[in-house]
RNA sequence: GCCCAAGUGGCGGAAUAGGUAGACGCACAGGACUUAAAAUCCUGCGAGAUUUAAACCUCGUGCCGGUUCAAGUCCGGCCUUGGGCACCA
């Protein structure tokens, strides 16, 4: 048998009579499987993608035979940097580029037989659905969580353009070289830090991995600490720090402010270095976020001259110093430095001299010493533990309106804005007499203008900036001149609540009807990348627990399992990538092997959570396996029934199970030892075939459908039930157990199933080798696990 | 530095309410079929000692300890490799 007399008129069957389209007004239960959609690449589809898509696939032919109505989309994510890249290279308007391998992408998937609802996609460049992506951007500036702010970003004063964290690593322009600097910017920022805490509380209603969860957990960076305000001497401003160890107070000897820190300007009266202040303040811009987070750096600083603080417990006079060390972004952008018992404020105070007081007493003397520990040096905190001291000062704290406990995240809000063409436009116009505007609903979307250049102008302003017909436009408020948004949307945005628009995706009126959304619910099964953890999944988790708030999704959590997959390798163990010649191509393998061998292969080359390398050796074993799956059709007899009831219900069981759970390959294992027991049997009946071809046809769609109409053994696969099994069934009647003589193997004994203890007993005393290892001992112990194991323990 | 995950044959990997470690596949070796090759089928395949051979025995799941009748699995302490975060106060 031909895979290509057969793979290609199943996936033109398959399509002719819609079976997987998923309906929106069923009586079935329903269940949402979603895979993440590509980013559309010119190079093509990759076999990585053959992986999580097939294991999903298989996931989602099953549920179906099982009777659910079964949602499985899949789309395009294809705004972003290449398709931009490409474009002002080759002078096209991207969304060609795109249309291209949009084409390319979808027949590579078709060939695979994955059975998408292909009436249900679509991608977040279609005006159809970036108008709804505009509309979702309105809503979060109509609620005040949209605003405009400045932000430094990494700058390249040689391309002048704006780059991202990853396309300045080492702290020079990826493009050009340069040494990249800071500079401010005004950008849309959305306020997911508001979010923090929902956040995390949010994922207690998810069923995602642990270590998903504790991914996005790490992330949002919740910290538990105090806020403290320290008295500017002779003035009457102060300087307010965060502290996650207000018990140290005592020991502040010092204070840092970051080089951003408003402090300096209102205090540059007092501070009687400020030119050597200054010269810091600038050095510090010059310096890359790389460079000022560089772990091996030395700390700088330099002292406020002219400027005291008092320590709010004991009105004692500490410095105040600034320095790089301390970040504006996070907590008040000032600290106490606590050298005593913090390592960063330990090497700060040895290199300028600054007093160290210690406030904990440890049992020798190595400073800085950072834990828990009898207070000393600490007036009415001494002699208690740290926990104990913390609450005490708190409550001190707040008694004297010193300070207060206070929560920090690590998570900061959302920067909305890109410097690019290829993105949705930001659906607003500057007014000089209404200042911003939101675009009136009705005349979204806002659509991309056709421009012959795609390259920011020479000050960092989207391309969006030079087509003056497009940028002046009038103000919906007041008719008068306005000017409109030219930055627009991070490619993070479309993808933050496609899932939503799969449940309704031809919707003209609304993003999704409630109706649609109320009977999807949630999504059950999401799979992606562990890389995404922190940036779309929790973006994701964000986008639409807003638009729970707001009353425009019922659920408040969009996704309840999520799981990820691990990558395929190249044969050398390294990723693959066109410069080391390690790239598998998946129509190769389809053209050469078939598709149901590529997915047979990528579900049974091991745990679907792990990398794995790619063996083109194996793979030809999988080929191996289905040819003799085939050969069974030949050993047809005319019997009904099952030739062996165990066997079959335990397959049944364990391939049910396992595809419930993720354990793809050991799916594959089972249905090979079905398939190696059915070709010892003299002949097998059509019960035992048709069933085996209905357990390998989530994974092997084709050449099972094709085996099983050839043969007649019944309706389509695709549309029979899944097997049942009958749990009575898959335990054996007979079974070899171990016998162990002080815990160590020394024989095995055939048994019945559930057979009496004393009779299990019996037979292990009567095993011929394991009576020599009791001769001249004595038996101290016996135990008899039914239908496991015996063990005797001797003297 | 902190957090997470993982270390099992020549290779990919099975086996966790603790119960015969190495399923299944690959590679390799021997054999059958064939003029020959391919394909297919059969057999062997963790290391070691002993033996004509087998049985049998010893060791063996990164290392060192522990709990238990019994540990790849549980506990404590390390080592190594991946991944994430990173002067977060």
């Amino acid at each position: 048998m031909n895979f290509k007399n057969y793979e290609k008129k199943w996936q033109e069957i398959w399509e002719e009579k819609n079976v997987f389209h998923a309906l929106n007004d069923s009586d079935k239960k329903k269940y949402y499987i979603l895979v993440e959609f590509p980013y559309p690449s010119g190079s093509g589809l990759h076999v990585g993608h053959v992986r999580s898509y097939t294991a999903l696939d298989a996931y989602a032919r099953m549920m179906r035979m099982k009777g659910y109505n079964v949602l499985f989309p899949m789309g395009w994510d294809a705004f972003g940097a290449p398709a931009e890249q490409y474009a002002i290279k080759n002078h096209i308007h991207p969304s060609l580029a795109v249309k291209e391998n949009i084409k390319t992408f979808k027949s590579q998937i078709k060939s695979l037989g994955i059975s998408f609802d292909w009436d249900r996609e679509f991608s977040t460049t279609d005006p159809e659905y970036y108008k709804w992506t505009q509309w979702q951007f309105l809503q979060f500036y109509k609620h005040g969580m949209a605003y405009k702010a400045k932000k430094d970003i990494n700058w390249c004063p040689n391309c002048k353009t704006g780059l991202s964290n990853e396309d300045s690593s080492g702290g020079v322009c990826e493009r050009c070289g340069t040494k990249v600097v800071q500079k401010e910017k005004e950008q849309w920022m959305l306020k997911m830090s508001d979010y923090a805490e929902s956040l995390i509380d949010g994922l207690n209603d998810t069923n995602f991995a642990d270590k998903i969860k504790l991914g996005q957990i790490n992330w949002i960076g919740k910290s538990i600490g105090a806020e403290v305000l320290f008295q500017v001497k002779d003035t009457d401003k102060s300087i307010k720090v965060y502290t996650t160890r207000c018990d140290t107070l005592f020991g502040a000897t010092f204070m840092v402010v970051s080089p951003e820190h408003p402090i300096i300007e209102e205090l540059k009266e007092k501070i009687t270095n400020l030119d050597e202040v200054r010269d810091y303040q600038i050095k510090a811009k010059e310096k890359t976020t790389f460079e000022r987070t560089e772990l091996v750096k030395e700390k700088t600083g330099v002292k406020l001259e002219g400027v005291t603080c008092l320590n709010p417990v004991n009105n004692n006079e500490v410095e105040v110093w600034v320095g790089d060390y301390v970040m504006m972004g996070y907590g008040t952008g000032a600290i106490m430095a606590v050298p005593a018992h913090d390592e960063r404020d330990y090497e700060f105070a040895k290199k300028f001299n600054i007093p160290i007081i210690k406030v904990i007493d440890s049992k020798d003397d190595t400073l800085p010493y950072i834990g828990d520990g009898t207070h000393i040096n600490s007036g009415f905190l001494d002699g208690l533990n740290k926990e104990d001291a913390i609450n005490k000062m708190l409550e001190y704290l707040e008694d004297n309106n010193l300070g207060n406990k206070k929560v920090n995240y690590r998570l900061q809000d959302w920067v909305f804005s890109r410097q690019r063409f290829w993105g949705e436009p930001i659906p607003l116009v500057y007014c000089e007499k209404c200042g911003w505007v939101p675009v009136k609903e009705e005349d979204l979307p806002v659509l991309l203008p056709d421009v012959a250049e795609y390259e920011p102008t020479d000050d960092g302003e989207s391309p969006l900036a030079k087509i003056t017909d497009w940028v002046n436009t009038t103000c919906p408020k007041c008719g008068g001149h306005a000017r409109r948004e030219t930055d627009t949307m991070p490619n993070w945005a479309g993808s933050s609540w496609y899932f939503l628009r799969y449940m309704d995706p031809h919707n003209q009126n609304e993003f999704a009807s409630l109706d649609a959304l109320k009977y999807w619910g949630k999504v059950d099964w999401y799979n992606g990348g562990m890389e995404h953890t922190t940036r779309h999944l929790l973006y994701a988790r964000f986008w639409n627990q807003f638009l729970y708030n707001i009353g425009l999704v019922p659920n408040s959590e969009p996704i309840d399992i999520r799981v990820s997959h691990g990558m395929i390798l190249g044969s050398n163990n390294e990723k693959m990538s066109k410069s080391k010649g390690n790239v598998v191509n998946p129509d190769d393998i389809v053209n050469e092997y078939g598709a149901d061998t590529l997915r047979t292969y990528e579900t049974f080359i091991g745990d679907y959570e792990k990398d794995a390398a790619w063996s083109t050796e194996s793979l030809k074993g999988c080929k191996r396996f289905l040819d003799r799956v085939s050969r069974l059709q030949t050993k047809l007899n005319d019997k009904n029934g099952f030739t062996d009831d165990f066997i079959i219900n335990k397959t049944i069981k364990k391939v049910t199970n396992d595809l419930q759970n993720m354990k793809y390959n050991t799916v594959v294992s089972s249905l090979m030892i079905l398939t190696g027991f059915l070709e010892k049997c003299e002949s097998i009946t059509k019960d035992d075939y048709r069933t085996l071809l209905l357990l390998l046809n989530p994974i092997a769609p084709h050449i099972t459908e094709e085996l099983n109409e050839v043969n007649n053994l019944g309706n389509m696969l695709v549309l029979s039930a899944w097997p049942e099994y009958d749990d009575a069934k898959t335990i054996d009647e007979e079974l070899e157990i171990g016998v162990q003589v002080n815990g160590k193997l020394r024989g095995s004994i055939k048994i019945k199933k559930d057979e009496d203890k004393e009779i299990i007993l019996e037979k292990a005393l009567k095993e011929e080798n394991v009576m020599k290892h009791l001769e001249g001992k004595d038996i101290i112990k016996e135990i008899v696990i039914p239908n496991k194991i015996v063990n005797i323990v001797v003297k």
